[in-house]
DNA sequence: TCCATTCTTTGACCCAGATCAATCGAGTAT
DNA sequence: ATACTCGATTGATCTGGGTCAAAGAATGGA
């Protein structure tokens, strides 16, 4: 279940103790993987790529937040991902970018040239293998907020992004399952909204809804304190374990 | 583009005329495959996995039409993918099923043994290259699908079902871009509704708006035929090509 | 200090789509 | 024929969330 992971495997001679790639991969593959491999930081609020554009790199964020986003012509936007640390950007074997990217926060990315990289997926067949695994996590992911779009009530949606940011931020571990959980909120209502297909009002009042209620504690606007995970999962209308010990 | 399909390819000593792999695999490779390869259909309205359950095959669909689908406790569903002809089922890497598949309508199926084909994913480089690239084509197709559903209005989600519809079925050619299309409508209006995160009352009503207002012509309940490609794809809110040629 | 800007909250009202209910075929079993 | 079923249609009504509008916080210049 634990495959080895493709992120946050320490690296000595990173700044920033990153090795984007492969837990498994022998030092050989390692050199090649650095000298293919360059950091890039974006301010909050950036974009990182623009849907059309060529895309000359793949990689994964290191810290920070972003988001994957699709606009209609007449401006209706949607979310498609969140990118939170650890989480893989681009699309080997494509040369435009679908999504527009956009940094949330400052964002710190770990890049690999394309074309070295394909060149490299093709002749490693673990490391294509891993990001076969972490292209259907993905699948899933997006399947599972397909449900969170089409059936869920805003109060439920809202519960559901609460409990993913709760669940992959770093305070909650899940192996040591608690009750309570801490983490900052760094998207913006009208991020929020657009993750989850509602008004940017809806999500202020639904939050209202929920601090009142006590499922959540709000500290300032952004710092969000959620007494009992469990209580959380109910609102989301996820059954008991709500995926966390998938 | 277009990578040599993993499906569609023709077999001879197959009686449907279907390859469920890879058209670069060698005769040994396909010899191997013809060994962990079944065949196994299905009746209309009948489960093919419930979601949980162990999977020993993975397969692809020959004929017919079946979906995905994911419920609540409470009863509501929402269809998360559909599949048609060629469509992968089945997550190498992974017992438990996470989705319910149902057969819409009598379905074939061309089943591989999951622990053979693993094998061969393993160590035919080329096969799992094939496949990441089918599921990052899946990542594409939800990621899509959630702009539907969360910021179409009823009378686009409709118009981009029918659409999807429309592109896949066998009498629309996007090489030779043609404005008519006609197809078989193989889906109830409540599967249409749950796909769409709609109500069955609400599909309905649409698609006779739709039909009265001469995008759409029905014969009968179930077949349809599109006047004009370009007006359907207006319908359904999209850019012009629709990812049509994309 | 005082704007100005950006994010957020809250209120009042409205409407697209849900809900509830009745009816209408088209099979098909009796 | 008649009665049942299952899907589809259509109508009447209700409501969750959208829309429009105003007013609070928090931040950052000048």
């Amino acid at each position: 279940m634990t495959a080895p992971s493709l992120t946050h495997v320490k690296c000595a001679d990173c700044p920033i103790r990153h090795r984007a790639v492969c837990a498994r991969c022998d030092s050989d593959e390692l050199e090649l993987l650095d000298q293919i491999k360059y950091y890039r930081s974006y301010e909050a609020g950036q974009a990182i790529i623009w849907s059309g554009d060529q895309m000359d790199f793949v990689g994964s964020v290191v810290s920070g937040v972003a988001t994957l986003t699709q606009t209609m012509e007449d401006g209706r936007t949607q979310m498609v991902g969140l990118l939170l640390p650890s989480d893989f950007v681009g699309r080997p074997g494509r040369d435009g970018a679908a999504y527009n990217v956009m940094a949330t926060t400052n964002v710190m990315m770990c890049c690999f040239r394309k074309r070295p990289f394909e060149k490299l997926l093709d002749e490693t067949p673990h490391i294509s293998h891993r990001l076969l695994e972490m292209t259907l996590d993905e699948l899933d992911a997006a399947r599972e907020w397909m449900l969170v779009l089409g059936r869920k009530t805003a109060r439920e949606k809202i519960a559901s992004l609460l409990a993913i940011l709760a669940r992959r931020d770093s305070s909650f571990d899940k192996a040591n399952f608690q009750t309570e959980s801490e983490f900052e909120l760094s998207l913006t209502r009208e991020a929020m909204a657009d993750y989850l297909g509602l008004t940017l009002e809806t999500v202020s009042r639904q939050i209202s809804a929920l601090k009142k209620a006590g499922v959540i504690v709000l500290e300032g606007k952004r710092h969000v304190i959620v007494p009992d995970m469990g209580r959380l999962l109910e609102e989301a209308g996820d059954d008991s374990d709500g995926g966390l010990l998938a």
